[in-house]
RNA sequence: CGGGGAGUGGCUCAGCCUGGUAGAGCACCUGGUUCGGGACCAGGGGGUCGGAGGUUCAAAUCCUCUCUCCCCGACCA
């Protein structure tokens, strides 16, 4: 049992001024947090109670799939070398020295430790699958940390990784994280929902992600309102409705027609008196990766064409050609690709490069476009080395408007694969709400969101990058395929504070509470109400629950409003009934107030917190 | 990195424009009265005004530089 009068549980009456969402102010409030500095945090006696909680609830469930590993913090440079992800990671990897100059880091993930450790070890097929994971701290220099705990520059994960022979046993591995996800999220008395995610940096093929929806999130959901479809923005799609073409006028090829001064889709639809659903939209890029040795920035020309309605999913796009960033083109970029001026530029007249040439990249020996400023030689010389990507959307399309390449012209009558060609067309469109559902029709909602977990099918990024190797049952020796599985700790929390608050704090599940039951004598001062204060919370300890005894020599206003803030979902209150026998039962959640007598309060928790029994 | 905002006692803030040597509420300590929704009275402790430099007889206040934090964007598992 403990005696709040004797712990450290630093309440404030008002939020910090730099809080901004109800979980950040409410931790901070309630003394389950302090700050150090931006996106590093303290976890005080509560916050760390609770998080203990959390951690063993996902222990418990993950030790029914998994083992327990606990790996460095400090990494070598080497092995993030040898998975490439050394100069991939750039500046949200914290970086050091060591006293003799060689490099080191704080670990960002674990995939190249997991692996390294499994190319050492593992020899034979026998000894797979594997299922490995830890609780361990992650470190991230975030451009931005914000919002409290939620985007953060040192958190608590839960990783796991698996290792198996082939894509059948890498699915039973994924199912079974996938269960357990749900396991430990229910139990941690989450309302979530899990997407299709788009598996990123992290590589790999499939991967849903463990989202709570809050206004406080930065991810975008989309979900239907009628079936279980549900997808990341990132990897989202909707069946769109057919949108009727224009007829061709004249001959039916190209037809020049003045537009003049309308460059923007909107001002173009307008003067020609057309949807912008029939216009073609072009968005150029400059996509850029940095070099093998990470010393030098490429970069390629991507330019993307969709429809005039339409908007860019950048991370699609990405993926696709294998970029870790986009910016647009400059002045000077558009006039060397389309020879045509900003918003009047078209797909006739580019060449595309080869579809098998997509995402592959000049080599890190060569200058950087840049860097041959102004004359873009490298890329005069190759016009073959511009992507031309169309948008899935546009795909059987005919007789559409376009930039012509020229000021204050474009085109009618033109239809794509007719009069241009493309390297690829692929889904490169964000999804907006009000589409329909790929799956039953219906309407589709956009969230924002909260990922607390995410799961991914690896495939052999790493086992092949970093040489693991089994022999199979025929003495073939192969590389063992992959999946990587995170659960944020502190998010788990911050969820569950942002689901449940009100003005005068939150309230936690009993199971990740830092305390499950806090009795509150009013008056410390009148005997018979301490003592009978201190024999509940004595009775309620020895039947193993968490509880804490407010014993302050406080006011019953502010016991009250603290018992209200900290997040505890029961309270004892033992006032003046005591000479009645009863007290009262409030449950923080539902602010219900029930009289339970004293003598069978132990019973009255029993029948309420362990049904089971 | 771009844009915006803020740094004054533990917390929330006033004072700055118009320079004169720092204040309020809450919190904290002592004593007393209180005791069912953040009590009251009396006394008290605590602040290099983010830092450095400058202007001035005099700087929290004016000027320059700088650090930090928050928000929006970019970015991001």
């Amino acid at each position: 049992m403990h005696r709040w009068s004797e712990l450290f549980i630093p309440t404030l009456r008002e939020a910090p001024a730099d809080a901004e969402v109800a979980s950040h102010k409410f931790l901070v409030r309630a003394g389950y947090i302090r700050q150090l500095a931006a996106g590093i945090y303290s976890y005080l006696f509560m916050g760390q109670r609770s998080f203990n909680k959390i951690m063993a609830i996902v222990r418990h469930e993950m030790d029914t799939i998994g083992q327990e590993f606990f790996l460095p913090a400090i990494h070598p440079r080497e092995i993030w070398e040898a998975s490439g992800r050394w100069a991939l990671i750039g500046d949200n990897m914290f970086r050091l020295k060591d006293r003799k100059g060689a490099d080191l880091c704080l670990g960002f993930t674990h995939e190249e430790v997991m692996t390294d450790i499994a190319r050492k070890e593992l020899r034979s097929y026998k000894q797979l699958p594997q299922i490995w994971y830890q609780i361990q701290t992650k470190f991230r220099d975030e451009p931005r940390p914000k919002s409290g705990l939620l985007r953060v520059r040192q958190f608590t994960m839960k990783d796991a990784y698996s290792f198996d022979i082939d894509a059948a046993g890498l699915d039973v591995s994924y199912k079974k994280h996938y269960d357990v996800y749900c396991r430990i999220f229910d139990r941690c008395g989450l309302k979530y929902r899990v997407v299709e995610a788009h598996s990123g940096a992290m590589g790999g093929s499939q991967s849903h992600e463990f989202m709570v929806r809050t206004l406080a999130g930065e991810d975008l959901i989309v979900s239907c309102e009628k079936c279980n479809y549900a997808a990341n923005m990132e990897k989202a799609t909707s069946k769109l409705a057919p949108v009727d073409d224009l007829k061709p006028e004249g001959d039916g090829k190209p037809l020049l027609v003045h537009t003049p001064g309308k460059g923007a889709i909107a001002d173009v639809a307008e003067f020609l008196k057309i949807s912008p659903q029939q216009d073609i939209k072009t968005v150029a890029y400059m996509a850029q990766k940095l070099s093998e040795g990470g010393d030098k920035t490429l970069e390629q020309p991507v330019i993307v064409f969709l429809r005039g309605d339409h908007s860019v999913n950048e991370t699609k796009l990405l993926a696709l050609v294998k970029a870790s960033q986009l910016r647009p083109m400059q002045a000077e970029e558009l006039e060397l690709f389309f020879q045509g001026p900003g918003g009047f530029i078209g797909p006739i007249g580019l060449v595309p490069r080869p579809a098998d040439l997509l995402g592959l990249w000049p080599d890190s020996s060569r200058e950087t476009i840049k860097q041959r400023h102004p004359q873009f030689s490298a890329v005069t010389e190759n016009p073959r080395n511009v992507s031309v990507v169309l948008d899935e959307a546009l795909v059987g399309r005919s007789n559409m408007i376009c930039g012509a390449n020229k000021l204050d012209y474009h085109f009618r009558n033109v239809t794509p694969g007719k009069d241009f060609q493309y390297t690829v067309a692929a889904d490169v469109r964000s999804v907006t709400a009000g589409e329909a559902c790929p799956n039953c029709g219906a309407p589709l909602r956009i969230d924002t969101a909260v990922e607390i977990g995410h799961i991914f099918k690896l495939g052999y990024k790493y086992s092949e990058s970093m040489g693991a190797r089994v022999l199979d049952r025929n003495g073939k020796e192969v590389t063992p395929i992959m999946g990587s599985y995170g659960i944020g700790i502190e998010r788990i929390l911050t969820a569950i504070v942002e689901q449940n608050n009100d003005e005068n704090g939150f309230w936690l599940p009993p199971q990740v509470a830092p305390f499950e039951i806090v009795v509150v004598p009013t008056n410390v001062a009148d005997d018979k109400v301490r003592s009978t204060a201190e024999d509940i919370a004595r009775r309620l300890d020895s039947a193993g629950f968490d509880v804490l005894l407010d014993d302050r020599d406080e006011r019953p206003g502010v016991k009250f409003k603290d018992a209200d803030l900290v997040g505890i979902p029961f309270r004892v209150t033992v006032g003046k009934k005591v000479t009645e026998g009863t007290i009262e039962v409030v449950q923080r959640s539902t602010r219900e107030m029930r009289d339970a007598s004293i003598s069978a309060i132990t019973e009255y928790f029993e029948k309420l917190l362990r049904p089971a029994h």
